[in-house]
DNA sequence: ATTATCTATAGATCTATAGATAATGC
DNA sequence: ATTATCTATAGATCTATAGATAATGC
């Protein structure tokens, strides 16, 4: 009765005809899983079960459960990797400085909050500090300099005084990660994305016009990066 | 050679010579290994290794790994809650929310700065938002509230405007969670306290100079509920 | 021949209960 | 008698490897 068009034996149970390869069904079985239980809550075989094959089948297209989320996390932060090395040109003084910043920040509020399963979560997780998961932070701290260089030079005098690029880092990226709660209570929208990349400038002492403008122009440099990449698509 | 002054049956290994009972050594080791390695992979047997004492010795204490968790989520809670039910009457009027939002602010972030093993990550489990926890998060909630109360009290017309009380306490709330990500790099001190609290203000719109105002009348409302604690004290 | 599954299974855990034991307290 | 441990152990998992099998591709 199970219709298949693919090479490999077939699924023991109902095929669910997704659209997804196999591995694609794994990743999205455990992120959903990963975000719900955590990393260690979540075994093999909850994910196969939910996937619609065996346990054991999961170790043909994974060396093991940590190969599993090392692909999840560096897929999640992969766009935002992108953006920030792809506007470097686009923002080339230090005018634009809040510009760039409220663009970062709205991407990447964008994608965490797009991201199926939320799953940002993972980033939580007690385990990804652990050192399979190193190449994934490094990722993440890449991230936050940048945060923390657009911050700093966008920031006013007086907070700039008493914040370092580094803390600055912190503080912005830990702004744009309320799109994780925002999640589990509702469904967050664009206004979202700008509310919070808002916020960014304004615990940077930002004034109502100042981040006004700054939104004016980051739609700009938003707009030519997805021009650009429209021309040459991601891989 | 084991030197014991207390009843119950030696433990098998070298007593560590702790001053804290056997089930405040339970907590304090899993403490350190629900924030090391998450709560699922954090299994009764490192607890007990930690302890020094055999596996199935904790069920003595707690009736399985959730109650210990709970005791340790309810325990790092409490001091928050206890101070917005204790400063309630010591400000009485909307005019002192900027200064009763800032003494929240530092005083939560004090908390958290100076808990054993940063056991504020003990928030971020996905385990937590399970039912066996609901009590925890409810006070959590009851916490958000009242920053979020305050901060739409405190905040510029112009933010007020475009966040919801709501939202506002999940910003708050963030801010003063990234005493979380300072203890993960480095020691803060009471100087990031402060800076978290000014954050709070800042991203609500206030000024230096507000935010300074702010920070000497807090000062006034912990002296005035730390010297009344002493009267009092917890339990 | 290649691909993607399956079955069988080893070996290591993990949680929790039952009941014994060795201290102190009265 | 009470307290806080211990030993023994059941029963349920969990990860991972080995090798068989049933599709498609050429």
């Amino acid at each position: 009765m199970t219709i298949s068009n693919r090479p490999g034996r077939p699924r023991a149970a109902r095929d669910t005809g997704s659209s997804l390869t196999g591995r694609e069904q794994i990743l999205d079985a455990a992120a959903a899983l990963f975000t719900e239980l955590g990393f260690s809550g979540t075994s093999t075989r909850a994910i196969a079960d939910r996937v619609g094959i065996r346990q054991q089948s999961i170790y043909y297209h994974f060396a093991g459960k940590d190969e599993i989320l090392i692909e999840l996390l560096t897929d999640s932060v992969r766009p935002s990797i992108d953006f920030i090395t792809g506007i470097a040109d686009l923002v080339p003084d230090e005018a634009t400085a809040a510009a760039a910043l409220f663009a970062l920040a709205s991407v990447d509020a964008q994608t965490l909050r797009r991201s199926p399963h939320n799953i940002a979560t993972l980033y939580l997780l007690p385990e990804v500090q652990a050192a399979p998961f190193d190449a994934f932070r490094a990722q993440r701290a890449q991230l936050r300099d940048t945060y923390g260089r657009l911050g700093a030079a966008a920031a006013h005098a007086d907070v700039a005084a008493g914040l370092s690029p580094e803390r600055i880092g912190l503080v912005l990226i830990q702004l744009a990660e309320i799109v994780i709660e925002l999640r589990r209570e509702g469904e967050p929208d664009t206004d979202d994305d700008q509310t919070i990349a808002a916020s960014c400038l304004r615990v940077l002492g930002l004034t109502g016009p100042e981040i006004a403008a700054a939104r004016t122009e980051a739609a700009t440099i938003i707009a030519a990066y997805a021009a650009r990449q429209s021309l040459t698509p991601t891989r």
